[in-house]
DNA sequence: CGACCGATCCTC
DNA sequence: AGGATCGGTCGT
């Protein structure tokens, strides 16, 4: 039985990058119409402000999209990307400091159905390897930006089983154009997931 | 107001 | 390897 209790704001005041990898193996609730899906974090990224320049908040760039980082801790950013494809961040700056985690990967554990649904594909790895495909899967979309993810409403994180095996870290994908930031080990991801992302 | 482009995904 | 697809962002 997994919890169902939202982790508290106490969690996301840790440091940046060490909420970012205590994030894996931490589970994503989220309750639609028709049922309750929930993932395993299995891969993050952190994005750190205002020198960052992989950041959307880089030189304190504080704009309609980019406003919520400087918000709570533990509140949802979430951003359009691509035109189609939406990402799902969690605020993890101090006062003032924006910056968030990125969650690229999950593991299904309950409600696959619906995720299959909000998908349209087959395979299950298929479903939520990738930060848009699990978006997708567990259908977040701009609705829910700035969700107080410390409170149990319809998009939450939980408690769940340590990871086993060391992290591994490396250097975030798809930034090659943040200079000196392209190569620092801001990515984390469980050991042996199926669903992280290829390249490590 | 126009131009440019992306923390991606999918198909070829 | 290239196209989709559109709102955010910035320069004029």
């Amino acid at each position: 039985m997994v919890s169902q209790k939202a982790l508290p704001r106490k969690f996301y005041e840790q440091r940046p990058l060490v909420v970012t990898k205590k994030l894996l193996g931490k589970n994503i609730v989220r309750r639609v119409e028709g049922g309750v899906m929930i993932a395993r974090i299995v891969e993050t990224e952190a994005y750190i402000g205002p020198r960052d320049k992989a950041s959307h908040a880089y030189d304190n760039r504080k704009t309609k999209r980019t406003l919520v980082q400087w918000s709570k801790r533990g509140c949802a950013y979430v951003f359009k990307i691509y035109g189609r494809n939406h990402c799902f961040c969690v605020v993890i700056g101090r006062r003032h400091v924006p910056a968030v985690a990125l969650i690229r990967a999950v593991e299904p554990l309950q409600g696959l159905e619906l995720m299959a649904k909000n998908r349209h594909v087959r395979s299950t790895v298929n479903l939520t390897n990738g930060p848009s495909k699990l978006a997708q899967a567990l259908r977040i979309t701009s609705e829910l930006n700035a969700t107080d993810l410390c409170r149990r409403g319809d998009l939450f994180i939980a408690e769940g089983e340590e990871p086993i095996g060391r992290i591994v870290s490396s250097a975030r994908i798809g930034i090659d154009y943040a200079r000196e930031y392209r190569s620092v080990p801001w990515r984390f991801c469980v050991p042996d997931s199926i669903f992280v992302s290829k390249r490590q």
